[in-house]
Order: C-alpha cells, then structure tokens, then sequence
DNA sequence: TGTTATTTTTGAAACGTTTCGATTTTATGA
DNA sequence: TCATAAAATCGAAACGTTTCAAAAATAACA
C-alpha cells in the first residue's frame, strides 16, 4: 500500500518552515536565503513531492494549455493539422491535448475541457460539436478557433479552406482535358465541405456549358465503402460517366477500386479524381488526382489565431486558405 | 469585455442560499426539495453558470481522464490504438485525452499531466519518455501501461506485442519460399522493437542453417528516406541480396521505391518485406509483405488494464499479443 | 400543545497551491 | 549601541468546488 502522495505542507512540516516559504522557495523566488532554497529543495527530493498541478491550475485560474478536438482522432490526414497545431502551441509554452469526440456521450469531450475550463482555448475541427456548444463555453479568457464551420460569434474565430476554390479547380482540370459528361458524387447530406466542392463544380460546369449531375444522386458517406457501393451501381445501372468527382479520396479509392474490379479502366474509361489528399492518394493504383488541404498550415494558423485571442487581439478576420490541385494518374493518361 | 465568469457563490447569492444548498442542488442530491432544485436549476442558467471542472477535481482528488502519450500524435498507425483505448475508456465512463511527447522541451507533456497528477490514468507508448519519469509518477491512485517497452515496476503494467515471433514469422516465410541471402535492416539502434526483430530473424534464419546479415550493417531511421538511401546503397555496392526483411513498413517502402527507381524488380529481383501494416503498406505498388500489429486489440488491452488496476487489482501479469503475417505482393510472385 | 422524527438547509472545513501584507530576522551605518 | 534599512520568513486568504456534522424548519404523532 503506497503511503498518500506527499505535499507542500508535509514538505513545510519536515523543513520546518512556512507553507508559503517553500512554495517561495520552489519557484525559485529571489526573496528565499539560498541555503532555505537548496535546504527545501532536498527536503523536497527526499519525500519525492511534485506539485498538483489541479491545485496550482486552480489558484492561477488558467492552464496553459490549450486542447484540438476532432471528431476521430487519428483519422488519416489529422496527423499535419496536430503537427501545426503542436508547434506553435509549443512556442507559445502552451501544452496542446487532443480528444476525440466521437465515441461516448455526445458533446461530453467539448463539455468537460470548453465548459468546465480545463484548458485556456480550443481548436475545433468537429461536426458532431454543435454551435451552441461552442458560443456558450467561448469568451475572452477562452478564445476558440473553429476550423471549416460557418460560424460568426464573440470569441470565437474561424480558418476555411477553400473548398469551393478547390472544386471549381478539379473539376476543371477535367474539363480542360475534354471530360464533359463528370458525375459528382457527395458526402454526407449535411457535409458544408461536400456542399461547397459541388458549388465549385458548379461553377466550372457553368462555365464550360456543360450540363451538371444532380446533386444528390450519388451520395456516400465519405468512407471507402460508400464509394465502392457507388461504382458498382453506376457500372451495373450501365450509366458510366466519362469522370467521376468523388468529394472525398475515401470514396474515391473505392470508386476506383470497384471500376478496376470489373475491368473499367482508370483513367482510359473513366477518369475519378477526390478531394483531401490523404497520404495513400498517392500510393493507389492508379495515384489519385486530388486536392491538397493544406493541413498543417490550417493547425498553424489556428493556433497562431488562439494566442493572438489571448493576447487580448479580437480583431481576427476569418482567413481563407487555398487549396492545391495535385495532378496524378487517375485523371491524365500518362 | 466580458464579465467575470459566474460561479457557484453567485448563484447562492442570487439565490439566497447556502453555497452547500446550491451544491447539492445541482448534483441532484435527493436531500434538496424539488421546488428549491428547480429555483437554483433556473437561477444558474440565467446565470450561464458553469462549474468549474478544475475545482471539482480539485476537491475529489480524481480527473476521471486517462490519457494517452504517444511520441508523434497523428503518426500512420496509432489511429486504430488511439480507437481501442477510447472505446474501453468511455464504456468506463472515463475520459481520454492524447498528448504528443514530441515537441517541445522533453518530458514536458509526461511530466504535466503524471507527475502533476492531471489524470487518473496514462497509456504510454512514447520511447521519449524515460523510465524513471514513469516510475515516478506511478502510484496506486495513477497506474500506468507502458506498451512495447521493457519495463516491471509497482503500478506499471506493460503489454507488448510479439514482435520477436512475428520477426520469426516473416523471416521463415522468406526461407519456404526458397530465399536464402536475406538481409536485415535495422532501424535506430535503441529501439527495442527492432532487436527483437531481428531476434526473431536470427531464430529463422539459424533454424535454416543459414548466414545471416550482421545486425548493424543497415541501419534507417524507421524513415521512407532512411530505406531509400540504404535501398540505393546496396545496389550501388553491387551486392544485392534474395531478399530484404526491414525492421519497419516506411524503410521497407523506401527500400522498394530505389529499387524500382533503377530498373530492379520486386519480388522477381529482390523480395522486401517489412513490419507493422501501416495503411499504405496495402497500396505501394507491389504491396507489401508485412507484420500485422494489432494496434487496436494493444489499445483496448492497455485501457482494460488501467481499469482493473483503478479498481483495485493489481495482479496484472504483462501480456504479449500476438502478431499476424500479411503475405502480399512484395514477396510473392503472383 | 408539546415532543419526536423527518426533511431541508447551513456553515465550516477541506482539496493543494500561490500571493499579499505583515512580521521577524539579519545586515548596515552612524 | 541603537536606529534603520534590507532580507527572509510567515500567516491568512484566495481559487471554486464538495462534504460533513450540525442547525433549522417542517411534518408527524400522541
């Protein structure tokens, strides 16, 4: 049975000195004699005391750290918005957490760190997250930044990627490359990223004359799976397009895989291009034509918003980042 | 500028109750009447009272939160691991929360959230965090579970993968296939995963009666550059071996991409295999042999540990999963 | 109505720090 | 040696909760 954790007063007892000498002492402030300090210090060593940080969080009223929730953490291209996020959290000596918020109760995540004040700011990039959540748990000594969400409150700032940009970009690569009769096929219904990227797609098709796909007529539900469901029942239904803009890789490389499984070939019969660029766009066969996020910069930029917020400047204008189209194999015969 | 942030005094004031009254209130305890429940209930909303999380703890001396340290958040393949704790977490109704050990000032994320006890529970599986900072900060009330890492001490439990077996495993798969001169490419030469398997290499390959590579010859970074430049190497020293077993799957595809580079075939000139499974390990062109590690069953056998040592038992033998061979077409010709 | 049992509310202490103003100790200068 | 300045230490309050024992209010019963 291992005796209770010791604490500043146990190391006050045994140096036989006031609680808040020794805390004078611990943080290195010039008002204790020398000799206290190191006195206290072994003191200290001896009874292996470490601070509670609850405690000292508590009476300093913040936490120095700030927290990234994301629905799924360590979703597959999540890994470059952390690193942004991690960096210049570092820089600031700010300590970064993730958490998921998809598993468990709904909201319990954004609750327990934004409403109960575990940390000193946020960076959300969650649908499952709703608005209110957000306005209610955000102020001025907790800025929030809140990644592709359409979202205008106080305290609150936000970083898009330009997704429509980037759809408008894909889609007329295809044109230009003669492509006409291009089927897009979306995520989720209420995906704002999917919606944009087919505004995008609208757009070029527009320009181009050329007559668009319904919206809604193809809809997976951004997972590898959802797309394969898809090419199988755009080759069954014998209604194969000349290209395909999936709003996502995941169903893109389903898309793909289904078309190679029955011999369409990729991108002679059909061209599919995505959206995200995760990291096996490039290494499927053929690579995938897609469009780069610029994830890291998002985390940065983010982060930079969050310290700027706690720097007392509000004046942060919603900042639109670009997208980069990434030409491949899957749309452009070698 | 916004007002302070209200809390449970002012609610009480406002209320005109007793700090206890309105506590208890809020907590649903069966001692308060109803009308005076649903009086408080309405004064904190209209308040946008929020408890704070910090204090709480404070008071109870528990987090209810777990977390999980991983040297590079977000790297290829703790996804499905960060999944597995999480999943155990939440039906405990614990919370989770990741920390990259990577940026910053070493020992800095361990060190705030162990030692200044902000969690209840750590996951470890970080070989930038030293042993004595886990033992350290271990206790009865903060156990922790080191994955992949040699390491017995009180309120430390440890569960590894077998990576020795699944050395031994991929190595013999080579040799039935009638390849003899296989060489082994080491990654940083600390890690204890790639002794092993090389360990499990050596096994095989003694069972054959077969020469094997001296240990430190080849040495990556467990980087795709790293098995780039020792792919180009050993091809401009002319002494290509049958085949190669590299220590992890990013050398392993590095190894692969400057042999195709320069015309020479795999699996027909040089099979590669590698270790681990990563995504993209199924999509490089050939697809690559390799070690399966079950990332997510590590994960929720990590979480189910910390559980049963939060409850009390503290018989927790380490436990070694199993591994599991993943023929593709790297190794194999079709 | 008075007594007791029950329900409801309360004040104070505690969690482990930091910080402020006050007090004690030591050093300084005449 | 004494007064004063400087250095070192101290005690108490505060951060925002929960909890415990006790007090107050209400209900139940004779």
């Amino acid at each position: 049975m291992q005796k209770n954790m010791s604490t500043i007063k146990d190391v006050a007892k045994a140096a036989k000195l006031a609680v808040s000498t020794v805390s004078l002492a611990l943080n290195n402030d010039p008002r204790v004699k020398e000799s206290t300090r190191r006195r206290v210090l072994e003191i200290a060593q001896g009874l292996q005391y470490r601070p509670n940080g609850i405690a000292r969080d508590l009476k300093a009223r913040r936490t120095d750290t700030v927290c990234i929730l994301l629905h799924d953490l360590g979703g597959p291209f999540y890994s470059e918005l952390i690193r942004g996020v991690q960096d210049v959290a570092t820089s600031n000596k700010y300590n970064t957490i993730a958490s998921g918020t998809g598993g468990g109760h709904i909201g319990s995540a954004a609750v327990r760190l934004l409403s109960e004040r575990r940390v000193d700011g946020a960076i959300i990039l969650a649908p499952d997250v709703d608005d209110e959540t957000i306005i209610h748990a955000a102020g001025k000594d907790l800025p929030i930044v809140v990644l592709d969400r359409n979202l205008l409150a106080e305290n609150v700032y936000s970083v898009l990627v330009d997704n429509e940009r980037g759809g408008y970009e894909v889609t007329k690569h295809l044109l230009n490359l003669g492509y006409r009769n291009i089927v897009f096929v979306c995520g989720p219904s209420d995906s704002l990223d999917s919606e944009l990227r087919y505004r995008g797609y609208e757009t070029a098709m527009n320009e181009f004359h050329v007559q668009k796909s319904k919206r809604f007529d193809y809809c997976g539900h951004f997972t590898e799976e959802g797309g394969y469901s898809i090419g199988k029942l755009l080759s069954a239904m014998g209604i194969l397009p000349d290209a395909v803009f999936s709003a996502n890789d995941e169903m893109a490389i389903g898309i793909m895989k289904s078309f190679i499984e029955i011999g369409i070939r990729v991108p002679e019969d059909v061209a599919v291009v995505g959206f995200d660029n995760i990291p096996i766009s490039e290494y499927v066969q053929p690579s995938l034509t897609t469009v780069r996020q610029p994830m890291y910069d998002m985390g940065a930029v983010a982060a930079q918003f969050l310290f700027q917020a706690l720097n007392g400047n509000s004046e942060l204008q919603p900042v639109l980042l670009p997208t980069e189209l990434i030409v491949r194999n899957s749309s452009q015969v070698k």
